[in-house]
DNA sequence: TGTTAATGTGACCGGGTGGTCATAGCTAGG
DNA sequence: CCTAGCTATGACCACCCGGTCACATTAACA
């Protein structure tokens, strides 16, 4: 947990120590990440960061944690299920396809989750990101619910495993296209955002399929 | 690529230098990775190291290059396709079980597998991954290619996209059960070989469901 | 202005890193 | 036994790390 000295900071000192800390854990990950180059580039003394935070692991968990809220915030407003007359696969692709732009314009958001998804260290990870899973979580279920209550998905659909897919396909689908050169047999890491769409959705039919109700 | 003296030597000697550095790249990852640690505990010194790779990523290239075509050596035995009247589904949920099992009584190959697969530096991502994409590829695509001679899978089937899942699912498959704590949301961390084998069908399920023909 | 409490600072610490290199040991061929 | 060439070694290098702490600076209030 940050200590009262953080929250009592002037607000554009803070933000400037949160930006840099994103910029360096997500470029470099948690155990590479250096505090120097965060409070070099925040304009800060490296003892001021820990006039904030215990050490550097309380450092990195809040900012993990407050980007994935961040993250969630701005997805909020899609999470509202069908329009009217939207079925439900139509309105899952867009709610992915708002996530990917979403992380195509905040490339700090992108690379903290990218970062506290590819922590190897158990320990780290487990803390991390469990609270994320249950954001996931929090956020896809209702969703899913709906679909079924509506009988667009059917009522004998394993709804654990749909959400495990997700939450496996989502971040993946969030990282990959912005990694270059890696392909994994689909044409998945493409830069035109119309391209990424477009596969992202083959990818979330192929999910989905076992599950919705031919109309 | 590793130095002629790393060929020239000593069976045992090279043995033990290839399990201390799996052991150790394989817990903590590549950056975080100790020379001293591997050279230490396989009882050899440091400067031998260097004698035998030009440098701490060409010993890392070679540790998991060669960690995935052992992987890929033993599987080979269950990549012959469905045995004589077994159906496409359950031949694969027989590889994947396979495949589970293997990793279980492997940790080393595991936990270099792990690693290739968390690793976040870009550069080393790609070099290390790409012919580990290539090797899955390889295996996978011609048993789904003869599942839709079969008529097993529908002609139209989106291979790409199947594929894709197949490459993001199977290391998943193979890393997360046997992280203690976290939790998708289905009971996938199972330390129980049956339960870890249950659920894998479910997800192993939900992915082809696209794609089968019911018969 | 004087006092007190909170915050900012950066030199400094012990320790670990990848990589080097002069030296020593070993082994095969004469 | 000598030599030539390969291999093994570990002290050493420059550098970076997370974390500390004595001290300077600032802000609030009497």
């Amino acid at each position: 947990m940050p200590r009262p000295t953080w929250d009592n900071l002037e607000q554009r000192r803070r933000a400037r120590v949160l930006q840099a800390a994103m910029a360096e854990f997500g470029h470099r990950g948690y155990s590479r990440g250096s505090l120097n180059v965060i409070a070099r580039e925040a304009g800060v003394a490296k003892g001021s960061l820990f006039q904030y935070f215990d050490d550097k692991f309380d450092f990195f968990a809040h900012v993990a944690e407050q980007t994935s809220l961040t993250v969630y915030a701005a997805m909020t407003p899609h999470l509202t299920g069908p329009r009217e007359g939207e079925n439900f696969l139509a309105y899952f692709n867009r709610l992915v396809d708002a996530w990917m732009e979403y992380m195509a314009r905040h490339p700090l958001e992108r690379a903290v989750t990218a970062a506290t998804n590819l922590e190897l260290d158990p320990q780290i990870r487990q803390v991390i990101r469990e609270p994320v899973h249950r954001l996931y979580t929090q956020a896809l279920r209702p969703l899913l619910d709906q679909a079924v209550g509506s009988g667009e998905l059917g009522a004998d659909t394993d709804l654990e495993a749909l959400l495990a897919m997700l939450i496996l396909l989502l971040p993946h689908l969030a990282l990959a296209p912005f990694e270059p050169g890696l392909d994994a047999g689909l044409a998945l890491y493409e830069t035109s955002p119309t391209t990424r769409s477009r596969h992202a959705a083959r990818l979330v039919a192929t999910v989905f399929a076992s599950a919705l109700i031919q109309t």
